[in-house]
DNA sequence: GTTTAACCCTGCACGC
DNA sequence: TGCGTGCAGGGTTAAA
């Protein structure tokens, strides 16, 4: 499931490959993808004929500037990811919706289970999106420093991990890298946030600035049942260095205790009990 | 204010 | 073999 560095990663392979490059043709195979809007026309004509202009992302959110003054926003879900193909390229089960550029090459989105989406608003109106508005600050961007992550931490009584993935408190974090990042901090994921001492605070910082780097560093998350790729079909490599997620009954690799797998919520966390606390 | 559960969806594992 | 059921999860929303 596409996270924050996931996503990062592929943005900067949009970047270095779509930017500059004009939309011909949209084809949008399953109008539930662009669920915002009334009809099909309605998003294809604000998109063919624009050129890209620049990549950015916003916590999960993929927003494709277009030289019109409309963004094109993008997001993954549970299963969505772009690929770039040459036209010739057999269509893979799951693509919702190709975009031709000029140049040659096509965009593909595609989502097995159809929980992301694209939809088209004018770069003016980004803030009045409701999904985008609310989204905190980049937990990798220079603003958010360690004060502005104490502050929020002592201003609430939440569970770390609810913290962690709340998208209005700090963007990008979902269920994998929340483990991780509680489990490099030596944090349980039900341990109240107003109750750490600052010593574990800037530890729980630093972990999250580290974890996140790190997953980007090496290309992000792909499971063996999931379909994460980065723009080119290649998979990522940071699943080789989890050390918590999905490693229920294995050794932890800091204290050797075995990883347990708890039900929380909806989701599913895995900590070690021995070292985190 | 915080937590829980349901919802959207598909593929897969499992039990009968 | 084939069917039904449960699970996985991001984000939102409603209810507790």
């Amino acid at each position: 499931m596409p996270e924050l560095p996931e996503v990062e990663v592929l943005r900067r392979d949009l970047e270095r490959e779509a930017v500059g490059k004009t939309i011909r043709e949209v084809e949008v195979k399953l109008p539930r993808i662009i669920r915002r809007h009334k009809t099909k026309r309605e998003f294809v004509d604000r998109v063919v004929g624009a050129k890209i202009t620049r990549v950015d992302r916003r916590g999960k959110y993929l927003l494709v500037s277009l030289n019109s003054g409309d963004v094109l926003v993008m997001h993954l879900g549970m299963s969505g990811r772009i690929e770039r193909a040459t036209p010739r390229k057999a269509l893979e089960k799951h693509t919702h919706a190709i975009f031709r550029l000029r140049s040659g090459a096509d965009l593909r989105f595609i989502d097995m289970r159809q929980f992301g989406e694209l939809f088209v608003t004018h770069a003016d109106g980004l803030e009045g999106v409701r999904e985008l508005a609310h989204i905190a600050l980049d937990p990798l961007a220079d603003s958010f420093t360690w004060q502005v992550f104490s502050d929020i931490v002592t201003g609430r009584q939440a569970k770390l991990k609810s913290l962690l993935m709340e998208q209005k408190f700090i963007s990008g974090i979902g269920n994998i890298y929340s483990d991780e990042i509680l489990w490099a901090a030596g944090l349980r994921y039900d341990r109240v946030s107003d109750t750490l001492t600052s010593q574990e605070m800037r530890r729980l910082y630093r972990a999250m600035q580290e974890v996140l780097q790190d997953g980007i560093r090496h290309g992000g998350v792909t499971l063996d049942d999931e379909t994460y790729r980065n723009l080119h079909g290649k998979p990522g490599e940071f699943q080789q260095h989890l050390k918590v997620y999905g490693r229920e009954g294995k050794p932890c690799r800091r204290c050797r205790s075995t990883i347990v797998r708890h039900r929380w919520g909806n989701r599913s966390t895995y900590l070690c009990q021995q070292c985190q606390v």
